[in-house]
DNA sequence: CTCTCCCCCGGTCTTGG
DNA sequence: CAAGACCGGGGGC
């Protein structure tokens, strides 16, 4: 037992050591493109590991890739570091060893929303797979504009298409304008929370007395959320999901554009109902920008020159309790001052609901209105109280008295969940008004308007004060509670 | 089919009351 | 002895 066991070990390692020895670290193959341009990078390695740990150390901007061998060494993968355009000069010919290629997504790493879906043609003969894409863009794009406030459309979503005769398969790339995921963990939340509908079907089991779940259902429809559509049969007739959830995790490998998978022939192409433009910059090809608006990454080159790295976006205009926002909006709304709420937080270990205002900017530490910085009111449900803080310097560690909630606004709080239910709760973005009824927060949003952002990031000291408020912000509401969709979300502002 | 990576689950070890 | 950390196998992709 024991000695089989270490023989595997043995044999692992010699394997190792020949895997080192035909691919070396520094590989002879150094491609330079462009004179102008000194520092190539293209480094082979046999691990995902230390290929991400020479990525982290270049000074470049270089990524990671899988590529699939072929033939005797079929499904083995090496690990290539580069960046997109020296990848793209070579990938683009279709060089045989970069035909079966992934990118990695990393752990951590910004990045846009992305899709797999899949179903087994032959056990789904009644679906039309081009009508549930079209259904399933429609919903993401109505749920990114009611969670985050973000307006697209299938114009902003490339689709590409590697079925064959037995497998559906499409690949979606949401390119949005301004906003990224903070990391592929946070999409994968996103999608899990907006396919609530559709995969609580069967457990039940909670408290919710059965009043609340039938409106839940109900609500659900009128919202157009029926996504029966999303159900298909797999290869075994079983029941299973359009959209794969699979493809949220670390490091994942999520094949390239015009890549097929090792040994079998479809690679994928832009569907032929793709609506996505891709607008060629300076010196890039049609081609060139499809491959770039298809890496799930790569986000800063999309739509601007200058993109600055800003912070979580959580620019949401009302929570899913909307007597607490209209009661906040009467304490911003004084002496002829029409404030507005910015943003809001929650933060479900304190039960604070934290509002970032606009326009209004009264501090009771200074007893006058800041001339740049912004204000919070903090809603603190558990105490049924509020108090204002503020994210001017000098009053960095100020907090108001607290002021009691009006009584109307507490007696919908009632009702108390445990913590499976708020998760069940937070989870379900779509339901706002069903869960306003309940303790937890859903998360709901609006657009805010061009002038309220300039407004807000006028001041460049301003700027840094109140990013770094956000980062608090951030890791407080990493901390507490996972099931925040606004933290989902890292913003782009261009300058 | 083979391979890597990664998640999950179940068993075991550790720690602390 | 129970809860949490740790490890290794199974299975998915």
């Amino acid at each position: 037992m024991k000695m089989s066991k270490w023989g595997d070990r043995l044999k692992k390692v010699e394997e190792l050591a020949q895997s080192f020895q035909k691919n070396p670290l520094t590989t002879p193959y150094k491609p330079r493109l462009w004179p102008c341009q000194p520092s190539s990078v293209w480094k082979l390695f046999p691990r995902q590991s230390m290929a991400t740990s020479f990525a982290q150390s270049c000074k470049e901007a270089v990524h990671v890739f899988a590529l699939e061998k072929e033939k005797e060494s079929m499904g083995q993968r090496i690990y290539l570091v580069t960046s997109y355009s020296e990848l793209w000069f070579y990938y683009r010919t279709y060089t045989q060893s970069l035909m079966h290629c992934y990118e990695v997504i990393p752990e951590g790493a910004v990045c846009k929303l992305y899709l797999d879906l899949e179903f087994h043609k032959p056990s789904n003969k009644g679906s039309d797979g081009k009508t549930m894409v079209s259904l399933l863009i429609q919903y993401v794009c109505d749920k990114l504009l009611e969670v985050y406030g973000i307006e697209c459309s299938a114009k902003n979503v490339l689709n590409l298409d590697s079925s064959t005769e037995e497998k559906f398969s499409r690949h979606l790339i949401f390119c949005l304008q301004q906003a990224a995921f903070k990391d592929n963990i946070h999409v994968g939340r996103f999608i899990h929370a907006i396919l609530q509908p559709v995969l609580n079907k069967p457990k039940n089991g909670s408290h919710l007395d059965n009043g609340v779940e039938t409106r839940f259902m109900k609500r659900r429809k009128e919202e157009g959320g029926d996504l029966r559509f999303l159900q298909v049969k797999n290869k075994d007739g079983r029941d299973s999901l359009f959209v794969d959830l699979g493809v949220y995790t670390k490091n994942r490998n999520f094949r390239l554009y015009k890549s097929s998978k090792a040994g079998k022939n479809a690679a994928f192409t832009v569907a032929e109902d793709n609506q996505c433009i891709a607008k060629p910059e300076k010196g890039t090809s049609l081609e060139e920008s499809i491959f770039l608006a298809s890496l799930v990454c790569n986000v800063r080159y999309i739509g601007h020159k200058q993109l600055r790295f800003l912070c979580a976006l959580s620019g949401f205009l009302s929570s899913p309790h909307q007597e607490v926002d209209n009661f906040v909006l009467t304490v911003v709304r004084k002496d002829g001052i029409q404030g507005s709420l910015r943003r809001w937080n929650y933060f479900a270990a304190e039960q604070l609901l934290v509002y970032d205002i606009a326009k209004y900017r009264w501090c009771e530490n200074v007893g006058r209105f800041h001339k740049s910085n912004n204000i919070m009111i903090v809603v603190d449900l558990k105490e049924e109280v509020w108090y204002q803080k503020c994210h001017d310097p000098e009053c960095r560690n100020f907090r108001s008295s607290s002021y009691p909630l009006p009584q109307e606004i507490c007696i919908s709080y009632v009702l108390t969940l445990d913590e499976e239910d708020q998760v069940y709760l937070m989870d379900d973005a779509g339901n706002i008004e069903s869960s306003q009824e309940h303790k937890p927060m859903g998360p709901q949003s609006t657009t805010h308007t061009e002038e309220e952002k300039s407004d807000v990031w006028g001041d460049e000291r301003d700027d840094w004060d109140y990013l770094e408020s956000l980062d608090n912000f951030e890791q407080k509401s990493e901390e507490i509670s996972d099931q925040l969709l606004l933290s989902c979300m890292a913003d782009f502002d261009s300058q």
